[in-house]
DNA sequence: ATGAAAGCGCTAACAT
DNA sequence: ATGTTAGCGCTTTCAT
């Protein structure tokens, strides 16, 4: 067994109250016991045990973190965000993951809440209607979510917390800028809608931008994965050449991606016999040619508010304060990348 | 706060030790009072309390994970499977970044030790001279290394505990792969030697594969970034004419794609300028155009081989057993990806 | 400035 | 089958 405060204790001829006393309101002890005490913690490689700690205080300092995967490159940004944040606010993180299935969301939860996290950041499948943030709320546990986009707080229900950018309105934008290129046969690649809400308000935003230009929109291609694809995903949609779009809309860049290698291994030549674009804004996006176009959310920047607001929130409380009415719903600024995997088309 | 197994126990008119029975061996308790101790538990949504458990036990069913960045998807790979393979055995994981500072190592370990984490999962920047690595030892705490190689045990020395690709032979491979494709003037382009033992480790099959074949190597063009170039890297390589490579090797894949398109930006075609190999075999390099030819090591499963090393040294400990004179030094087999990003030469 | 003691939630002897 | 109790490491009154 490692040293405890005993033993510290005992070397230094103090008694452990002294010992914790120096831990954590140093100068309100004595410096020549000060020196004793250092001297014996050197000796004996003594280090706080935090679970004593954290039973005596009710709090860990932890924060919980679920995401979905770190396949998808824009998970692992957000939780390097998370992170580098906690680091600096002196905060450790435990990570888990749902691979997408939102019977995992719960039991994560549950794990986190058993080590009495102080708190969780997380990303569900569908923010309304997910028993895991009644959950959360039930147990009064401070949550925020990242990706998942709420609705605008009802008078009565207390707002959640989240951050993330404005899905619908950032779809309306690609693909309104796809139209722009000259594109009106748009389709839209979406991962599995019942397990993503962004992919859902991401279609929204094609519906409105396709609407709002007078073209009829075509039915989406809903995958089994959201970002990996088989070949047969394609057939349908490329063998009526007149149903066959000129651009695609990918639900996020790994899709995208897959999107474009697939359609290369059919044949095709990209930009020239399709134009993709994605949503998400990868950094190797950025990297490959055709350089993917793409809806840039701040990934990074994602995960860092979210753990501020998550502290925001754990520290207030601490002072005995409600979260305030509009919580902290956060819709960061995302950003259009136009890219040479759109092909502007002639006749615009 | 929360219940506690006291306010179980009192609610269901028993002791906490029955509750806590009923929680940890079932069986041992009639079912008459199990069914009133359920029912209590579900009544207060009692959830037991792991810091209570872990400070009792000793043991948190905790491990630490302190990896370099997970904007390099090599490592976002390995901690999702480190994850994966966690769950299933029922640990929970926290985790940690360095950013590639050795010094933020220790700091990381420092934490984790304080939340008295049964064991860590940790690559360092030189695993041969890492403070970290003999406090991790002098604490004695089980750890095992990713992607870090270890020199084969000294008789003497306790053989630590690594999952790895054999990276001294895989470059060597990979550039043999290079020259089977007629390249002569190869030349490395590597993340900062002291940031990464693996760099050095790539270097050195470089070396072995020029010299091997009778060929004059170049010295490696070191970077400040392990991931991230600027135009003014290629300046120099590419002035002279007569000095300039045919094909570029990469310590590792992100490198590999920032160059390719630096190299673009410069005006240079690809692979028609220049070759590009890559080290890491990240998915996305399989899907873009050209394919980034690439030593593929399984990072998944050397996450998921590192975990159920480090439980296996767990266990074992438990039972009492030291660990064996050979650790789990984990060689596992690469892979070399050829793709299109390296051109033929002709005349080969 | 320091010490004594209670108690955070839990488990495992040791009783009964 | 169940209860009593000690103690894991720590912080914090309350005394002194």
């Amino acid at each position: 067994m490692r040293p405890s405060i005993k033993e510290v204790a005992t070397l230094a001829g103090v008694s452990i109250a002294t010992v914790s006393r120096l831990l954590n309101h140093p100068g309100t002890v004595s410096a020549e016991t000060a020196a004793r005490i250092q001297h014996s913690i050197a000796q004996l490689g003594f280090r706080p045990n935090f679970t004593g700690r954290n039973l005596r205080a009710g709090s860990s300092r932890t924060i919980g973190v679920v995401l979905p995967t770190l396949a998808n490159t824009v998970f692992a940004q957000c939780l390097q965000g998370i992170e580098l944040a906690a680091r600096v606010l002196d905060y450790s993180v435990m990570f888990t993951t749902t691979e997408y299935h939102p019977a995992d969301e719960s039991a994560a939860v549950e794990l986190l809440l058993g080590h009495r996290v102080d708190g969780i950041i997380l990303t569900v499948a569908d923010a309304s209607a997910s028993p895991t943030l009644d959950l959360l709320e039930r147990e009064r546990i401070p949550f925020v979510l990242t990706y998942n986009q709420l609705p605008y707080a009802q008078a009565d229900a207390a707002a959640r917390a989240s951050v993330s950018v404005d899905n619908r309105v950032a779809a309306c934008d690609a693909v309104n800028h796809l139209m722009a290129a000259g594109h009106r046969r748009i389709r839209m690649l979406s991962g599995c809608f019942n397990e993503s809400d962004r992919a859902v308000q991401r279609y929204l935003g094609y519906l409105d931008a396709m609407r709002a230009a007078g073209l009829e929109p075509l039915p989406p291609i809903q995958l089994a994965m959201h970002t990996t694809t088989t070949a047969a995903d394609y057939q349908q949609m490329l063998s009526s050449p007149r149903l066959r779009p000129t651009a695609l809309f990918c639900s996020n860049d790994m899709l995208a991606l897959n999107a474009m290698r697939d359609l290369r291994a059919l044949g095709l030549s990209l930009p020239q016999d399709m134009s993709v674009m994605g949503f998400d804004g990868i950094p190797i996006g950025a990297l490959v040619e055709p350089v993917l176009a793409s809806v840039v959310q701040p990934s990074e920047q994602i995960g860092e508010v979210a753990l501020r607001t998550l502290v925001g929130l754990l520290e207030r409380r601490g002072i005995g304060l409600v979260a305030p009415g509009d919580g902290g719903r956060h819709v960061l600024a995302h950003d259009i990348r136009s890219g040479t995997s759109v092909r502007p088309l002639a006749g615009t």
